[in-house]
DNA sequence: ATTTAATATGCAATCGATTGTGTAAAGAAC
DNA sequence: GTTCTTTACACAATCGATTGCATATTAAAT
């Protein structure tokens, strides 16, 4: 029923509790005999030792807090699928919080991860973040910070995700390779990575000597249920209809974005591609069902995830452990993936 | 830098360590000069009690444990999203797991919690379920056990689901009144909750005086990747292509099945709904935009969570807490929307 | 003024481990 | 035979809290 301790293991076989955790870690001051007579008996009696006394004693908590946007985004779904592939073979323990993209949450959040005495942090911050000084703080403290996908350059940490300059120039070259001239680049409020993004569809058009319409860089507030951000989309082409110039395509460059993007273009009988083409960051598995089959930039999600806990854990499980100085910046390939959207 | 302890506090004040830990705990053993003093110092010096050493004495690590199939499935990280959603104000923290749909790993996954000394868990467990004694067990010690989605009724505990049967039964005679005859139902293997599923089928069938075909009950072994079940319904199809004995209509009865079907369908250019009408479970939020617009029946996944952790909650923060023995057996509704693929 | 009760605080055991120090007993060295 | 090591274990402090009991001080009751 209750489960059993060192204690009582030194009591049955009437040893002291420090020779019965000696023997369990296996140290040198005790006698073979002795050692493989109390690990039998643990063994044989299911004893597990019990890892809050344990980090009392050792400081560490195994736990690593996580913060993402919104878990059922399939993107972060698939990030954390990574994560937990990894990390349920360890002895860490991982906590996941939303922020729904809330900066001033965001910040609550991560002292709640403080609070609860989280080793290391792995967070996509929000666009506007707020929480930098939060952030190097918990670095100063000795916990390490991972940032996954949302990489933000204003703070020296370790950094997974992708060449987001080079996906969406690659994006745009292959609709400028489809004939596409006029190509509208839709994005999220936030800073950071949708900037680089903007930079890649910018310097692209720019290579292709196609002549920069700033009109064509559209900001989209995507919220919590998206009701706004769909109503928004509707009114812009809407009026875009009315006055005769739509775009020839439509570079979208976030998952929700661009499933919403394609939603309000049929709901407006767009015919897609052939008024408008789409391509858009998307990480769905079966993008190829939809009418018609996404064209997609797929990034390596789950690969984020496990990379992100590997680096975790390998800084974690170093013995003198010191904040470090030099700070890893991962960059993972993306995926083109090319369909109907684009044709 | 480091985290302030009471014992700090203690000796900062002059105070034992006692007083200053009863002051904050509000004890009416402390006078009320003393105990504001001591809560502002607390206070302003950032003090966070260490939950750790907490636990250690009190025996409630705050730790709910939840078991799924696979993160990275739409339905079970919205699930995921609503237990968050109501936990991340609470002092409770989620371990996630995923079991993949394989019993050996999800009874590892189980001993792992309970190690881990899970206070409570949240579990859809796998089809040919061989952690039920284990559940028990946990049970009998004083975890509370909640079952999610997947229900089985050969344990006795608490439940949140749907009504699967009759979630069915719509679905089938949806079908039906499209004049659809010879319906097909593809699901896993598993147990428990297909058969209800199943029996919903075969009912509607019954009731509606069509003539049952077995063999248009087909079970398709769904695992991690999903390649062999993809290959597997190729096979399937590719024969009776053959054979020109395709069914009029399809019930897939899980999300991966539904998206996989699809998916299979368009590769054989089987057209839908046109020879065949496609209906399943699925909770992806844009399933208007699949090609067709698909038809499905959608569960209240967000609900299922926060409603988990809400009956957790309760049990949990009940004061003098033993082994229940009447358990929640909650049935949400689900919601049938109609589109295309069964026009 | 003396006993009693209430109040406020200190003390110490406890949760389940880890780990440095202390100390018998046995064996080696001279 | 005395001294020095080595071995194998016990002891006790510690991590950061909680909590029952002891105690000192003050207030209330008689």
């Amino acid at each position: 029923m209750k489960r059993i301790t060192i204690k009582d293991i030194a009591k049955t076989l009437g040893y002291s509790i420090g020779t019965v955790s000696k023997a369990l870690a296996d140290s040198h001051e005790i006698s073979e005999v002795t050692k493989v007579e109390i690990q039998k008996f643990a063994d044989e009696n299911g004893y597990q030792y019990n890892q809050y006394a344990k980090l009392l004693r050792t400081g560490k908590t195994n736990i690593i807090g996580m913060i993402v946007p919104k878990i059922g985004n399939s993107f972060f779904s698939q990030i954390l699928e990574g994560i937990e592939e990894k990390m349920s073979k360890t002895v860490y323990n991982l906590i996941i919080m939303q922020s729904y993209d809330d900066p001033v949450r965001e910040l609550n959040l991560l002292e709640t991860l403080f609070k609860k005495g989280a080793d290391a942090i792995i967070i996509a911050p929000t666009g506007n973040c707020i929480s930098l000084d939060y952030l190097r703080k918990l670095k100063k403290d000795g916990i390490p910070v991972v940032l996954i996908d949302r990489i933000n350059y204003a703070i020296s940490t370790h950094k997974i995700g992708i060449d987001n300059f080079r996906a969406v120039y690659q994006g745009i070259s292959h609709l400028i390779s489809m004939g596409c001239m006029d190509i509208l680049f839709i994005s999220s409020m936030a800073k950071g990575v949708v900037e680089e993004r903007r930079r890649g569809y910018l310097q692209c058009l720019n290579d292709s000597g196609i002549q920069i319409n700033y009109e064509n860089l559209l900001s989209i507030d995507v919220e919590k249920n998206g009701e706004n951000s769909r109503e928004e989309l509707i009114k812009y082409f809407a009026q875009r209809i009315q006055e005769n110039i739509l775009p020839d395509a439509i570079f979208t460059a976030s998952d929700q974005l661009t499933y919403q993007v394609l939603e309000v273009l049929h709901a407006l009988n767009i015919e897609v591609p052939k008024i408008i083409a789409l391509l858009g960051f998307a990480n769905f598995t079966f993008s190829n069902l939809f009418s018609p089959p996404l064209s997609c930039i797929v990034q390596p999600s789950k690969e984020m995830g496990s990379k992100a806990f590997a680096l975790i854990e390998e800084i974690l499980d170093k013995p003198d452990r010191q904040e470090s100085s030099s700070f890893e910046d991962i960059k993972l390939p993306v995926k083109m993936e090319i369909r109907q959207s684009t044709n």
